[in-house]
DNA sequence: GCCGTTTTCGGCCCGACTGTTTTCAGTCG
């Protein structure tokens, strides 16, 4: 049984959206999206709490409970269904639009009967919107745009949300039918950002239960394909999951061949033919006789390829198959490697969970140290005042006796300006352990202005990582523009670590960009920027990222003993 | 709708920015 947090926070999120658009009170959809990020955000399945315990979740009260209740006891709430009703269905994905709140939302629908993208896209085209008094050409252009933008991602998913859907199915089958091997392929094996159609692979000698149980699965719409190889079905959620499966005998091969990527299997084929062997998702045979070479494990199929097993986010042909051949392919940083997390919050700001919460789950973890980096003062709507600070450092402190194994550190994360300046003073800064200081406003400057903006803050003795360097969110806003090689100069040169944030509409620097810093000897923190238990899970997601840039532990700060992440902020500060 | 070292009501969500407007509404972080 999956978890019902995912769930919850799904509908609760959607109850928000609805209230906004039906013009409700914006306090009352706040303490919905709270509600909602705080149940998605816990790290224990919420169907087994008791009442006191789903009451012991920040931001839900007695309302909040009698809904999740009404959920998990009948899998629907009425008085939700009933609001489903009242409003037009394509309401909710108009407010997916960057720059298209609540309220235009439904200016554009009263006024010119708009209840979908779709119907928007022909308003615009029609320059229908800029006779609607409020709006005007400039919005227009600008609306086009961003739906222009959240198009190019299309139907393509977050790798979270592929991750939890296919997680789910494989506890679907497991727990119907007796499998071989199970596993996940594709881009979501190779941990792309967006995922398209998601792949599962079953080895098994009897195919038959296996369709039968993924077809039936819950959670299916629509039954796309059923054959006995491969079926194809549609979620409640839109997204299509093609299932394969394959004798034991081909498990390795056909891993290979469905995770891919195309390019990646394209240049394996080739080495293959040039050893006068044949590659196919069957296996790995003698070109001429046709006899099997490998084909049970991916590392069988490799091996007799003569070249090590291959992480599946390096996949890609970008160069990993001829650096094995040369032996020079990194190792790349793991999980595991990961000694703590530099970049997380708590409910003093906009975080779901206190303090405690959050320092028990890094703790679950086995982690060595944890920064606590709520946000600072120059964040008009959430940042912390100095005092607050200082309390949460005195939290800290008094916490640390509870957890010897694990070093509790005190920083922020900084607002960089627009000139590189960030909150507070010298003095009050040098108070911290260690500080994150990212951008969060004017991300449309100049490439001159970013990149000063940028350097600016990296020179501050006080800015030890920059936090989602690039501020970009995955299908809703373009990455700021900057010379990025300047950047990693700058950075390599104050001894400023760039952060890989593993937030999954982040993931940022993105890949490309973590191979170009590594490639210029810059210091990665790959910190998940925690706001809830839950969110420390995203490390995979960050890591996975980082080793799509091939970087290896030794570049990353966090991947080193506290020891060292704290002489490596000394010895900034030293600098200065 | 949640919350409480200001405790069962009255705050909570502030400031910058954009675009549309002549003084402000909507959106975002």
């Amino acid at each position: 049984m999956p978890r019902a947090n995912e769930e919850l926070e799904e509908l609760l999120s959607e109850w928000a959206e609805l209230l906004a658009v039906s013009g409700a009170d914006a306090f009352r959809v706040r303490a919905y999206e709270k509600a909602a990020r705080a149940i998605g955000g816990e790290a224990e399945d919420v169907r087994a709490f008791d009442d006191r315990a789903i009451l012991a979740i920040p931001s839900v009260g007695k309302s909040m409970l009698a809904r999740v209740r009404e959920y998990l006891d009948t899998g629907t709430v009425q008085e939700l269904e009933d609001l489903r009703e009242a409003i037009p269905g394509g309401m909710r994905e108009l407010l997916r639009i960057p720059g298209l709140g609540p309220k235009k939302a439904m200016l554009v629908h009263r006024e010119l009967g708009v209840a979908s993208i779709a119907d928007l896209q022909t308003a615009i085209a029609g320059q229908k919107l800029r006779g609607v008094k409020g709006l005007g050409a400039k919005t227009e252009e600008n609306l086009a745009r961003n739906v222009a933008n959240l198009r190019a991602t299309g139907d393509r998913i977050l790798l979270d949300a592929a991750m939890t859907t296919a997680e789910a199915v494989i506890a679907s089958i497991t727990e119907a039918v007796d499998v071989e091997a199970i596993s996940f392929a594709g881009s979501l094996r190779r941990m792309r950002e967006t995922i398209g159609d998601l792949d599962v692979l079953v080895a098994s000698e009897d195919a038959g239960p296996v369709m039968e149980a993924f077809c039936a699965m819950p959670r299916v719409a629509e039954v796309i394909a059923h054959g006995t190889t491969k079926s194809s079905i549609r979620t409640r959620k839109g997204f299509q999951v093609d299932l394969r499966v394959v004798p034991a005998d081909s498990w390795g091969a056909a891993l290979i061949y469905f995770t891919g990527s195309k390019e990646h299997n394209i240049a394996l084929r080739h080495r293959a033919i040039e050893r006068g062997l044949k590659l196919s998702e069957w296996g790995l045979f003698e070109a001429e006789s046709g006899s099997s070479i490998a084909a049970r494990t991916e590392e069988e199929v490799y091996a007799a390829l003569d070249l090590p097993w291959f992480p599946p986010t390096m996949r890609e042909n970008t160069g990993e198959i001829e650096a094995a051949g040369a032996g020079t392919l990194p190792e790349p940083v793991t999980v595991e490697d990961l000694r703590g997390d530099l970049h997380s919050h708590t409910d003093m700001t906009d975080g779901v969970a206190p303090l405690e919460r959050m320092v028990e789950a890094a703790a679950a973890r086995g982690y060595e140290y944890y920064v606590i980096t709520d946000h600072a003062e120059d964040l008009a709507m959430t940042g912390a005042s100095r005092e607050q600070m200082l309390d949460q450092r005195k939290k800290i402190a008094r916490l640390q006796k509870k957890y010897p194994a694990m070093r509790l550190l005190h920083g922020s994360e900084l607002n960089i300006g627009k000139d590189g300046g960030v909150d507070y003073d010298p003095e009050f800064l040098a108070g911290y352990d260690l500080l994150v200081a990212s951008v969060h406003s004017l991300f449309r400057l100049s490439r001159e202005e970013t990149t000063a903006r940028l350097i600016a803050a990296m020179e501050n003795p006080n800015v030890h990582v920059v936090g989602h360097p690039m501020a970009r969110l995955i299908g809703r806003r373009e990455p700021i523009d900057c010379d990025f090689d300047a950047v990693c100069g700058a950075a390599v040169r104050t001894g400023t670590a760039l952060e890989v944030n593993c937030f999954p509409d982040r993931l940022d620097l993105r890949d490309d960009l973590v191979r170009r810093a590594v490639e210029r000897g810059v210091t990665l923190a790959i910190d998940t920027d925690s706001h809830a238990p839950r969110d420390l899970e995203n490390v995979r997601y960050g890591v996975a990222t980082a080793q799509r840039g091939w970087a290896r532990a030794a570049d990353v700060l966090n991947a080193r003993p506290v020891e060292d992440v704290l002489a490596h902020v000394a010895a900034k500060r030293a600098r200065a």
